[in-house]
DNA sequence: TTTTCTATTTACGTTAACGTTAACGTTAGT
DNA sequence: ACTAACGTTAACGTTAACGTAAATAGAAAA
């Protein structure tokens, strides 16, 4: 059994693959790509609770679009900001071009919610005959 | 010239091309894929103010990580809702998935938003020193 | 007239993100 | 001992959304 993890915070790849309802072909293709860490014992992966919190963030980026390399530049922001004045300043714009992406985003979403919400009422008004 | 166009309101391909920052290849494709359709004169392409509404919608959906498919079935939903009950009730469901969908992004983009400025924070404090 | 745009069709190439075999080892239950 | 369930690597296949190149044609500018 490897779904009751020894002692710490472990889990085995179908452990995600069920908790997340991806494949374990995923989860490999993501290990493959430096999106997971998983540890070997033997040639047996076990994730560790930073690769979950990785995984659910990749998937929430899936959610919006984002491909995995995207993702995985987001990913990086979420570090420990460190370095020289410089390496602040450039993950300063960094962050600010992403959170102008999302914010446009949260505007075409908006949009787009208030166009369906439209049609929604045209076709209650129509189910009125 | 087919830049300035006849009379009504029609446009070259370039034109759609220059104004939305797409290749001419794109739109081709998306004739191809009936998202588009321009008229012929000859075998040359005019597009009209529809089509240019078409397309921004489709670029919309883009920045929003939707598939050219996903985007034309939304466009669909535009159409003057018609039909029997049924369909008009089919319609109704899925509009509602989409909205579910859309409402689910807003969430992600908020979390990340969030995420993204905690970072922001970090980093100038980082930044006094 | 010759060059230069812009347009066309046809068709092969490319990248991302997995899916899908194949061929096999390990452990648990019966 | 046998089967089932889970794990592994290796590698070819697939789909979407265009990119890119080749070969061609009409029209405008020099």
């Amino acid at each position: 059994m490897t779904r009751n993890n020894p002692h710490g915070t472990q889990y085995s790849i179908s452990d995600l693959a069920d908790e997340f309802e991806v494949t374990t072909r995923t989860l490999r293709f993501y290990e493959e790509k430096g999106l997971l860490n998983p540890v070997r014992q033997g040639r047996v992966r076990y994730f560790s609770a930073a690769d979950r919190v990785r995984l659910r963030l990749i998937l929430r980026g899936k959610r919006l679009g984002l491909s995995l390399e995207d993702s995985a530049d987001i990913i990086e922001l979420y570090r420990e900001p460190e370095g020289s004045k410089r390496q602040l300043h450039a993950l300063l714009e960094k962050l600010a071009e992403r959170k102008a992406q999302l914010t446009q985003q949260a505007k075409d979403i908006r949009k787009t919610l208030s166009d369906l919400t439209r049609v929604e009422k045209k076709c209650r008004q129509a189910l009125q005959d």
